[in-house]
DNA sequence: GTCCCGCCTCAGGAATTACCCTAGCCTGTG
DNA sequence: CACAGGCTAGGGTAATTCCTGAGGCGGGAC
């Protein structure tokens, strides 16, 4: 089946972050059936993208957030200071602007959904590589709806005026997490993970912590 | 390549249903590299879905429960009226007790979770093609968890196995409202509406409020 | 440089709530 | 009638929430 071109074409290897099996398989067989690109290893969480990454020295991620023993975000700053060649894209579950608007803050060269195209997944990476940023029309829509409306207020009210350490907490406790469980996924004192519930729930203006809780449960939940 | 036997073997034709693109890439993928599985359609939520199943009268569907355009709890039902032959199995993003208790009680032959590896999927449509029901171990602990607990409880599982009471209690959670709010609204005392807090985490599983909160705050938002 | 502000991190203590157990009353049912 | 299950509620302890404060740190402002 090998062909002389394929034999001299050095595709571009791929590491994928996902904690979905399906996931990683899907853009596993996408990687592969290509004649640029392909999968050079997979990882469902943090610590095992950190590893994969020492290890393996893919030319490009694919990063998914929400993995299951930590937050993509966090993995996105230490690669770009560590390898700063390498190429991460974030694939994720949410389309919302704030996602996008953070990993690109954070180093990412592309942001894109998972309701996406596997053509234009494809098409996003391959822009990536060749040096140009990727992020999807309907985010860019978005970001750029959200600059217009408040072009003074950099946080405004909203779920973006959230700093890095109080979105992650959120987002975990819309995954059913308590404060003890977020302490120890963080590493940090159950009485700072409070404090950041605090200021949550006052930035975002809510009574108590049940409407917390619900929020947090809603907005993780919807895609 | 085509031998003898898979001239001969009629392969089950599978209906692929979920919102995501690249889960649907995945799964078609997944099944059309088996040698007795195929993918004989997808549908992206529960108009389609329907449609599809009309259409392509398929013998088996992959039923993912968040569809963007409705809920793929009300299908089942329908299906298992009309074409009771049909299997479905549920493939959902939640690995919760409550929701596969739901899918089953609602006529689906089988739960499985997005977390589950390829290989794991692939056996369960096998084995509700044979005839039996699947339920992945990790739930079925979650169920076998609950009945232990409360044995003596009738066969009404989930959320229709809680009483009047407890349901408008569960519905009130969902909408945000707290204890000493729903207490006013019924004309309860406080410790009375914590009492139904309490039945329903024990009836549906939850192990703290939090994650009461939660799943009520989700399931109204689905409504 | 210095000041100020926001973020990250934690602690103490009072108030509140969660959690578990018990229990009376009512209703339908075998 | 006895019994199961739903409706109602209280008591007591453990846990969490809520409020206040506070130190260090980094980035703009002046």
């Amino acid at each position: 089946m090998a062909s002389k071109l394929q034999k001299g074409v050095q595709k571009t290897r791929v590491l994928v972050v996902d904690d979905h099996p399906l996931v990683r398989y899907a853009l596993t067989q996408l990687l592969n059936k290509t004649a640029d690109l392909e999968c050079c290893g997979e990882a469902e969480g943090v610590v095992t993208a950190r590893a994969a990454v020492t290890k393996l020295a893919p030319d490009f991620v694919l990063l998914d957030l929400s993995l299951g023993d930590g937050d993509g975000f966090e993995l996105i700053p230490e690669w770009k200071h560590a390898v700063p060649a390498m190429k991460v894209v974030v694939i994720s579950r949410h389309d919302e602007a704030v996602f996008a608007e953070r990993s690109l803050r954070a180093g990412a060269d592309g942001f894109i959904t998972k309701e996406e195209s596997s053509e234009e997944i494809l098409r996003s990476i391959r822009l990536v590589i060749g040096g140009r940023r990727y992020v999807s029309d309907k985010i860019a829509a978005q970001v750029m709806k959200r600059l217009a409306e408040s072009p003074t207020r950099k946080g405004r009210d909203g779920i973006e005026g959230l700093s890095d350490r109080e979105l992650q907490v959120f987002r975990m406790l819309g995954e059913g997490r308590n404060n003890k469980e977020i302490a120890q996924l963080l590493t940090l004192s159950p009485k700072t993970v409070e404090t950041y519930r605090d200021n949550i729930k006052h930035k975002l203006g809510f009574p108590d912590s049940v409407s917390l809780i619900r929020h947090a449960a809603i907005w993780s939940d919807r895609k």
